[in-house]
DNA sequence: AAAATAATGCTAACGCTGTTAGTTTTTTTT
DNA sequence: AAAAAAAACTAACAGCGTTAGCATTATTTT
């Protein structure tokens, strides 16, 4: 028996090499110990769980996600940084599906790291929208909207529910951002009155 | 041995009984067979595989939405109509929401007639913004929009995203069709011009 | 350096999943 | 009544996550 020093992080990180390449659908711990060369109960050595590994992998994309949004924004404001946050965003999600879906699959409820780890997600679009001249409560309100926005096209169009129409996908996106970008313009006319 | 006469319907039917009383994370055949007081190989009688029966509810979940939608806009015309649509889709996904996840993990690829079922969900849609003054193409577009938005917002509070910030979820949701509604009129004055 | 401890791997097993093959029993059709 | 079809069964397979208990290798402490 050689023994590798495997550590916790090579283990992680190997899942996830293995979910961006081959998906998140047919991954298992016993495909992952395969890779590893040791056997899925000696996983065990190094994780509580198959639901703790995958909390740590949706830790990581959370922060690639954040990591990209934020160099996607930096120096720009109001429309353009909204624009380039949605960008950010839109790419992820279309250049790492599996790592997207991870992100996804996060029960959010009740799991205080995870609770955290929301922040991230949140932090760049209220930056983004800085420049707007907001209330906090509309600030949260237009968050959750970009969200949902941004989210749902991506999903719907990864799920192949935007097939099924010769229309350009990108000119609906851009209309999903101009209508986000609508309703900023429109809640900061709101304020100043 | 009784031998109940036990059809394909049946057996769909108390499926779906089952994913909406205790969801769909915990759903197996096993259990589906012992409800219904027979083995889970028998099951195999009258359905092909799990996932032929997943989609099977998948019609059932889109036809239910079809029918809550075109109900909620029956009479109405241009703004009134597509927030009547929007609320009946709210309120599909949030008072059905296993039946919703079941849509939401229908493969919409390559299969015919899941293809079909598809415009099941646009028809309505289409249907609510016919008092707009939009081409076609334009319509296909805010047809996506719209999804988007609905769909975002409710996978994101199901997923408990939303319970992060003491905000007036509600509050949000209705910003959200604002923006849509803004979308509409913009497109509506584009088109005039 | 020797002994003790901790870390890392192993095998074997459990209960769960979907699924197939082959068999029996009931029902329907001819 | 005989033949065919349908609906149930048992037994089994491969895969899953997971646990218990044991062996070995590193590391740490004495």
């Amino acid at each position: 028996m050689v023994r590798q020093g495997l550590t916790r992080a090579d283990i992680i990180q190997a899942a996830i090499e293995m979910i961006e390449a081959e998906g998140l659908h047919g991954f298992s711990l016993r495909e992952l110990a395969s890779r590893l060369h040791i056997k899925a109960a000696s996983l065990y050595n190094h994780i509580k769980s198959s639901d703790e590994l995958h909390t740590e992998i949706g830790y990581y994309a959370i922060a690639e996600l954040k990591r990209a949004q934020l160099a996607a924004i930096a120096g720009k404001e109001r429309s353009e940084a909204v624009e380039a946050l949605a960008d950010a965003y839109y790419r992820f999600g279309k250049e790492r599906p599996e790592l997207y879906k991870v992100i996804l699959s996060l029960p959010m409820v009740k799991n205080d790291a995870l609770h955290r780890a929301g922040f991230d997600i949140v932090e760049p679009i209220m930056t983004a929208m800085a420049g707007y001249h907001l209330s906090r409560e509309q600030m949260m309100h237009l968050q959750r909207v970009f969200r949902s926005i941004m989210h749902g096209f991506i999903s719907q169009e990864e799920a192949g529910c935007f097939r099924r129409f010769p229309v350009d996908v990108a000119a609906s996106y851009r209309l999903a951002v101009r209508g986000l970008i609508l309703l900023l313009e429109n809640s900061e006319k709101e304020t100043r009155e």
